[in-house]
DNA sequence: TCGTGATATTTTGTATTCAGAATTCATAGT
DNA sequence: ACTATGAATTCTGAATACAAAATATCACGA
């Protein structure tokens, strides 16, 4: 088995992620490079490589001469992201290989059925969630789609955590999955990608309440 | 006035992207990051950090080790980021205000009409044709869409001057242009939307051959 | 002639240093 | 008491230095 090597500023963007799920970031606060960089043990210059590649995937702003800061949130800009991954999503989902959709699509519902426990961790429903969206976008032919849309999710972390703890959600979400999943079984295409448009609206809808209002 | 005052590698992106467009760097070859800072009168530190902001664009691909190349061009590629931005441009029109929409309509068929000649430059066809679609995306609400929409056509760039000096384009583009604009007009915005996304579909096609086949 | 391995050179990845901008703090003047 | 001014400090942006990895060079032997 190859050893993995990977850049010094892949793994800080992933720790940095990680950490931003927990919540540990609170948004509109600026980073202090020297402070993070003895954190992670590492120097100022990966760690700004790092954040210079999260600043294009809309995690923190840059400013001239006072550095990084993580994004604010505002449900303006979580719509936003909504309605980009549902199109993308959307997309992505036409860019499939139809044949490979019905193959999938009984896995899809089985693992919309068995939708972890409302008393699982926030964190395993997430990983989840992804597993789901990753296993439907498995045969989607255009790749630079898909590294667009990890690029955008990337994006929405920050609200992650906002989330947390909240119940109605899941079984909505289920349901949703579930019809995207019966949808694609019956093979229409076109009703399955409303759904899954209809699943991130929801969604967006369903946690607009917990983000602050500042906008 | 205040004067302007950005971060170098702000300002090395932009010079490597209008290299980019003319031509300057072959698709495939790696960047020799000391010989290019030498160029460019710079240190390597900031130029890192622009091509680390281009590999995130997609213009760039990094190996570990063995620095930055240039991505290779292929039409597989060339067709999936016009999918995305036909897509993207599309949600845009969508997310745009309808009122806003009219009132930039007959602006939006006059440049179509005034479509440079086809003995202009070819970096004049471009900025023409950026001109209308910024335009077009004027009334986007969705600001992480424009934003989102910017960075994927930087990731097209590379495939600018691969197009130079094709003359049917021409008025194949100013026609749909001029069909957009006239479906804003009537109002119609799911049709301006459809031929939005026409426009993207042909001009994909019509570049198409001029893309080494490498795939 | 081709391949193999040791050595030299180049180039990247990361750390460190330095200069200048932004911020903070204290002090003087009103 | 409050504002303005300037020094001191902190922090960023950029340059330089260094270590390790990759590549090139070359000698040697099958």
């Amino acid at each position: 088995m190859p050893i993995e090597r990977r850049p010094l500023r892949e793994q800080i963007r992933e720790e940095l992620l990680t950490r931003l799920d927990r919540g540990d970031f609170v948004a509109g606060t600026d980073v202090n490079e020297a402070a993070l960089a003895a954190e992670l043990g590492v120097s100022r210059t990966p760690l700004r490589e790092a954040l210079i590649t999260l600043a294009g995937e809309g995690v923190l702003e840059s400013n001239q001469g006072r550095g990084f800061r993580f994004a604010p949130v505002s449900r303006k800009e979580f719509r936003e992201l909504c309605e980009i991954v549902a199109a993308l999503e959307s997309l992505a989902l036409d860019c499939s290989d139809p044949d490979h959709l019905r193959r999938i699509a009984p896995e899809l519902l089985t693992m919309a059925q068995e939708f972890p426990d409302r008393i699982a961790e926030q964190q395993e429903i997430e990983r989840h969630d992804d597993e789901w969206h990753d296993l439907l976008l498995s045969g989607c032919r255009n790749e630079r789609l898909l590294d667009l849309i990890t690029s955008v999710k990337a994006g929405m972390r920050r609200y992650a955590h906002l989330l947390a703890g909240d119940d109605t959600p899941l079984e909505r979400e289920a349901t949703e999955h579930r019809l995207v999943a019966e949808f694609l079984i019956a093979g229409d295409l076109p009703k399955a990608a409303q759904a899954l448009r209809d699943n991130w609206v929801n969604g967006m809808e369903r946690m607009m309440s917990r983000i602050p209002s500042t906008d």
